[in-house]
DNA sequence: ACCTGAACACCGTTCAAGT
DNA sequence: ACCTGAACACCGTTCAAGT
């Protein structure tokens, strides 16, 4: 990302120098940004190459020369993702509390990126942020008083299914608010018409599914892991 | 699916009474076949109409006439794979058996199928075979002694867990296996490159990040999710 | 050194026309 | 009743040519 090598500057530098700032000039972080800010208003499909270079007032295929192909800017925007996710994260004295607040907040930024999330779930970028929250977690589980395999075992456990439930809720929320009501209305209806006989169980139950609350939803499945945890850890939390 | 109504013989009836069988006739199921034959074959970026219209021997419009497009057709694959999990599943005593049973079996679907799983990763079908799963894994959570409220909570708690991890590793088993293992390799190099001083925790437990294995992977948050459920159980699994 | 424009080989969906 | 073929409005990626 940064230009060593004082006797070849780069172009922006260049501009920059003559006092002229470089707006023309397209690098990987301003690429970034008209992704993110086109993904955002106007949804997941809406992020194409040729829609890309019009945001950025250049030919589609300029990007290219930043980018190896549209999977590495998908995996710059997972980067950016957990970025908001883990920075100025601290821990806490309680190591429960550390894991709790972190699962929430890559909800959070699931939730509040929704465009985003749905876009690039299932990445892994392997790059800083990603460190930043793996080590933040582990840490907590050392607290917890772990050893080096388990430590790592349950640190896959709970970031593989925070980063799997907010990919799913994040597609969800990508959804327009009218698609989004659809259908959920028509889930509703189809669960709550199931048959008694073919599906006792499943009927009897059915109001409370219809019911069902995602933070809820998301809050009973950190509580469970986080429980389960908790019976096998030497520390108290 | 079914043709009813005696003085309106579909096609394909009328072509088994004249003694030919009906090769060239379209149907749903016929669809749903060669689509999945199709993907297992050649992966999920294989499943373009086109290309599926060449698998029938037909022009690559006429799938719409049986399906109202290629969302349809996903959703169809869904209701298969959940029916090839779920077929011939008998609950046992034990209700935290029948538990695992049913999430290992949709596991094992998703692993048998990785190119279905991975395209269709995170549809809901709202069909049989989904209303049938969803039985019996209410029916397993009232045996432990919840309540209806509880029941359901668990249900999507586990249900939408296991989904989830199926859907995320049928997406890597579906890379092709050169693909998967410079993935992983390149995954291991750089969590085992990490720097201690500013990753300490992460960096001293990398060597069992990178010895992580799969079926361990899925049975620990399996056991997780399930002694959780164990504890706020009213009887003994 | 960086960007453009044309070209290539594809997509999903619509719709008038055929049989 | 069902299927075809052409057309429409798009894709991502490559590459010679420009500046």
């Amino acid at each position: 990302m940064t230009d060593h090598g004082a006797d070849t500057p780069a172009p922006a530098a260049r501009a920059a120098r003559r006092g002229r700032p470089p707006s023309t000039a397209l690098n990987r972080d301003r690429i970034l940004d008209a992704a993110r800010a086109l993904v955002e208003r106007e949804g997941p499909d809406a992020l194409t190459l040729r829609r890309l270079g019009a945001e950025l007032g250049s030919n589609h295929t300029a990007v290219l020369r930043h980018f190896s192909g549209k999977e590495e800017i998908l995996l710059g925007l997972a980067e950016q993702l957990i970025e908001e996710a883990v920075t100025g994260y601290e821990p806490t004295d309680s190591w429960r509390e550390t894991l709790a607040g972190l699962a929430r907040r890559v909800r959070g930024a699931c939730l509040t990126h929704p465009q985003v999330a749905a876009v690039v779930a299932g990445r892994v970028s392997r790059r800083d942020a990603e460190f930043r929250g793996a080590d933040l977690v582990i840490g907590a589980l050392r607290q917890a008083g772990f050893g080096d395999r388990e430590a790592a075992r349950y640190y896959r456990a709970l970031a593989d299914t925070a980063l799997a439930m907010g990919a799913q809720e994040a597609a969800v929320a990508a959804l327009d608010s009218a698609a989004r009501e659809g259908d959920r209305l028509a889930w509703r209806r189809e669960y709550l018409a199931v048959s008694p006989t073919a599906y006792p169980h499943l009927a009897s139950v059915a109001p409370h599914l219809a019911a069902a609350d995602e933070d809820d939803q998301f809050e009973t499945v950190l509580g469970l892991l986080l429980d389960a945890v908790e019976l096998r850890a030497p520390h108290k939390p």
